[in-house]
DNA sequence: TCATTCTGACCGTGGTTCCTGTCAGAAGTC
DNA sequence: GACTTCTGACAGGAACCACGGTCAGAATGA
């Protein structure tokens, strides 16, 4: 098949590429976020999505390259949301953390397939190399918060690094149990723990 | 095929029997702790095992149930150790913690397939559940060994159980990071980092 | 010795997935 | 209106796996 160029019922051909490509993350997202990673074949990602499979390969080379563009897109999903909690917060440490916390609960709960791709699925098997790299970005990114908001009294490198994986991990863990509804906990249970193991871990003791 | 009775080789049928599914955990253990969850086939477990497929049946229903079986063993390994750990060490909570980290440690990296299997192949769909139930254990563990050594300092449930999700979760993603060797630290860094943490996350402060 | 039992090797079926190719018809272009 | 391009449906092959069955030969026990 031949690379598409001409317009389509008043649609270019990269608007309709990104647009079934859209159709593709979409579909991605919505097996993975509820039947999981086993379920989520390439012949299924394009049933859901309306799609032959030679549109898959239009974009992705293999399944795992669409896997892997779902969770990168929920990880900046992640990134944005805390980042832009911590910006618009003013307050002492505490406060800041606790927004950033909320709002990344938030985003989990909110979109319940997010939270179980990002949680969940994302310790399979060819996720979780990107999930790892990751999480020590996000362990990077605390401790850099860390010392902007703690200052001298947050840990020196390298035990800032190993403070953002016990975080990062413990909070992973914590909603995992969280949102399969082991945990008896309200929201503002789990943000408060958080943002009291962010201080416990990241400062100075 | 009719269950086989009587002995061969000198061999009773029920040691045979034994002898075979013995066989099948190791190979298990090597495939899932080498090459990973997506290679350890039914088909690769029998013959790294020299054994027919017909054999595999006559341990297991399926592979998952072998998968869980390996886990399985595993976790009361690092049990056992824990506990003993505990047991034979004389001294201040911090000396007790150390101990029962370190043997968890040695655990891990004196045959790196287990460190594997427990750490990241875990994670991956058909143990995932599993591996839930058994940190839930292991927190329900922590929880109560924190109260033996702290007393009263001990956290309060359901705080404690919290604690202990966020100590297990926070200390599999950094030995996963220190296992796959990102983390330059030595075998004490990581005994006394977790040590600490435990501390600092299971005691009222 | 000889029938029985156990073993290991092999083949076959059914199901699934990935991946490519074909083809009719709709939509666009000239 | 005729030709080209794009689309969606479907067919089918290759690879893999689970799972069951067959069969010759070795080991056993009477």
């Amino acid at each position: 098949m031949s690379v598409p160029k001409r317009s389509y019922r008043g649609i270019s051909a990269q608007q309709r590429r990104d647009q079934r490509r859209e159709q593709l993350l979409a579909a991605g997202l919505d097996l993975l976020g509820t039947h999981g990673w086993r379920q989520t074949t390439m012949t299924a990602v394009c049933t859901r999505a309306g799609l032959t499979e030679r549109y898959f390969y239009e974009s992705f080379a293999h399944r795992d390259e669409l896997l892997l563009a779902v969770l990168d897109r929920i990880a900046s999903q992640i990134r944005d949301v805390g980042l832009r909690a911590l910006a618009e917060t003013e307050g002492d440490p505490q406060m800041k953390a606790k927004a950033a916390i909320g709002a990344f609960v938030d985003l989990l709960t909110g979109d319940p397939r997010i939270g179980r791709v990002a949680m969940l699925e994302s310790a399979a098997e060819p996720l979780r190399a990107r999930r790892h790299e990751l999480l020590r970005e996000f362990a990077q990114l605390i401790a850099t918060q860390a010392r902007t908001l703690y200052g001298d009294d947050a840990l020196p490198p390298p035990h800032d690094q190993i403070a953002g994986l016990l975080l990062t991990g413990g909070l992973a863990e914590l909603l995992m149990a969280w949102l399969t509804g082991e945990l008896p906990a309200s929201r503002q249970d789990i943000i408060d723990i958080g943002a009291a193991h962010f201080a416990a871990t990241t400062q100075r003791h």
